[in-house]
DNA sequence: CGTCGGATAATCT
DNA sequence: GATTATCCGACGA
């Protein structure tokens, strides 16, 4: 999927990234993955036809995207982790600033300078926010060249032909499975988000059981 | 630059 | 009731 073209075209106009960063989740051989135990109503889509969309909601306020890449049945997937924005970046940027004056809104306003370009797809929330992907983007059948979310190949990219060097290494934020090497990241490219590891647990398994109340 | 905590709600146990 | 495939701003070096 690296170097393959993400885009969608909404009555607002079209914004495309360029894939950097991709993760993999294995399905019923992956713990980490959504689709481990089993289906839900949640991960339905990953038990579906592959190239379509299985977007979902995390965090209590972020969407992520993936495309399913196995035949039906097989719940195994790609997450589309970050992206360099290739067309429509005036549009992406609103998005990406629109989004973060609602969040600061109650608070004091951000004396911030403008939003870095790298920045606007960089991680699979911001990415999809740059996109205006969310949960009626869900099931979309992406292999299509006729739906408004879609992906291609990269034939202008003048690295076609190139073989990319590739950096591999485990993936973000997850806690199971976080030994497996299922990360990878056009090596050097600016837009990969940074790499954070899962967030401990308070004081780590220990505490766990102390925190009982 | 790096590290940290808060926001915030669907989903699962 | 706990966890979460995250992001952002604050703070310290």
């Amino acid at each position: 999927m690296l170097g393959c073209v993400l885009e969608h075209e909404t009555e607002a106009g079209l914004v495309a990234v360029e894939l950097t960063e991709v993760e993999a989740y294995t399905g019923a051989t992956d713990p980490a993955s959504h689709s481990y135990r089993g289906r839900t109503s949640r991960n339905a889509v990953m038990f579906g036809p592959p190239g379509h969309a299985y977007v979902y909601f995390t965090y209590g306020m972020h969407f992520c995207v993936n495309v399913v890449c196995m035949p039906e049945g097989t719940a195994e997937g790609i997450l589309f982790r970050a992206g360099r924005v290739i067309a429509g970046e005036l549009l992406a940027r609103e998005r990406r600033v629109r989004r973060r004056l609602e969040t600061a809104a109650a608070g004091q306003p951000s004396a911030r300078s403008v939003l870095p370009a790298r920045d606007l797809a960089r991680g699979p929330a911001r990415l999809c926010q740059a996109l205006a992907i969310n949960r009626s983007q869900n099931g979309a059948d992406m292999s299509d060249p006729a739906s408004p979310l879609r992906l291609r190949g990269n034939e202008s990219d003048a690295r076609v032909g190139e073989r990319p060097e590739i950096s591999v290494g485990p993936r973000v934020g997850v806690s199971a499975g976080a030994d497996t090497n299922f990360r990878f990241w056009l090596a050097g490219d600016p837009t990969v988000s940074a790499y954070r590891p899962a967030k401990a647990r308070a004081g780590g398994p220990a505490s766990a059981q102390a925190r009982t109340t």
